[in-house]
DNA sequence: AGCACAATTCAACACATGGTGAAAAACGTC
DNA sequence: GACGTTTTTCACCATGTGTTGAATTGTGCT
């Protein structure tokens, strides 16, 4: 139900929406949902706030419409478990770091966890996204006891994602993945495989 | 400057003041700074909302005294660091924790880092809590290598505060502090004094 | 040129928010 | 009871927000 259903644009020609949509991305990475407006995004893109209306509805709509990532988890970690246990918590957070880095990328998932924290939505990632997405596929790599094992990892995870990302702390923020992933690669390998009390 | 300069109430009588507190610290650590509005904290004290500022001045200035903890993060750590390295990763979850479970501190910290995440406030840690507070103190604790390791050990506590108390991720949240000391304390150890590559 | 349709802007509404100043109510003291 | 003080409420204001519908401009087609 869309505005855009015929032909496209002549090449060349700005691609407004895409503009808008990218404004609204960024926006919603930096000051989550709460602290993005309709008018600032319609500004930064240069544009009549009205626009951004009708080409995306309501603000939830705009939202949502950010939050697109281009990008399955489970796809991404479908080799990292395929490889099997041995250098399981390497492969993962290279994995994880090789989609976080990605700036085509970035703008969502940073938009997504911001306003998660922010708000108490939290019981999406709480009810859906641990138990249903990641959780069944990280079931494959721990040893045992994966109610145990798994917050551990998610733990270590998210604290990198928080820090390197959204709180961009040095030099967190600046270190090279490779670096990132032979100083806490082996902790994610304690946490899947290693003798837990 | 503030309006309280006489002598107290009477015991027994309710304060008022005191539970607009409360409820403002309650609201700010569950749905952040932008998401609490000085009406809710009104009606959740059961009270008008020209009181809240009668008492408290801004909306700002309500956040500050929300933010009002009994505790000096220096004088927690203290004896984690005069202890010296052995087992430090333990000492320093365990007084972690102590303070993040203890009722009467909680809300007043998750109402500063749940805000501090939602905007775009993460200079504030960046800039002055980690390097000016924390850094040193925990400077005393590591091996070597303070510029690598700092950022290693407050990314993993980060995650833990984040999955335990910002996202009550399960079963992290609900895990005895004894568990997560004994599970995450050998891997603060190594962060603190271990092998880095 | 004229037409159909998409892209874009304009002007405005309804509402929620932070904030203010004066009035009223409650309370202790003499 | 009359007073000063504190506590609490009332009635507004200015502003920013999401949203809407009509109007305007632009573009391609015949």
């Amino acid at each position: 139900m869309t505005t855009r259903t015929s032909r496209g644009r002549r090449p060349g020609a700005p691609d407004t929406r895409a503009e808008v949509l990218a404004a609204a991305r960024a926006s919603f990475a930096e000051k989550g949902f709460r602290g993005t407006t309709i008018r600032a995004v319609a500004a930064s893109a240069g544009v009549d706030p009205a626009l951004v209306h009708h080409y995306f509805g309501s603000k939830d709509d705009l939202f949502v419409a950010a939050l697109e990532i281009p990008v399955d988890p489970r796809e991404v970690l479908a080799p990292v478990v395929a490889a099997g246990p041995d250098g399981a918590g390497e492969r993962l957070l290279s994995a994880f770091l090789g989609v976080w880095d990605d700036p085509a990328i970035q703008p969502g998932l940073l938009a997504m966890v911001r306003s998660l924290i922010a708000d108490d939505s939290g019981g999406l990632v709480r009810d859906a996204f641990i138990p249903v997405v990641v959780g069944p596929v990280l079931a494959g790599l721990v040893a045992d006891r994966p109610d145990v094992r798994i917050p551990l990892v998610a733990s270590q995870v998210v604290g990198l994602i928080v820090a390197r990302y959204l709180l961009a702390l040095p030099p967190m923020a600046q270190m090279p993945a490779e670096d990132v992933v032979a100083r806490m690669g082996p902790v994610l390998q304690h946490y899947l495989t290693g003798d837990l009390p």
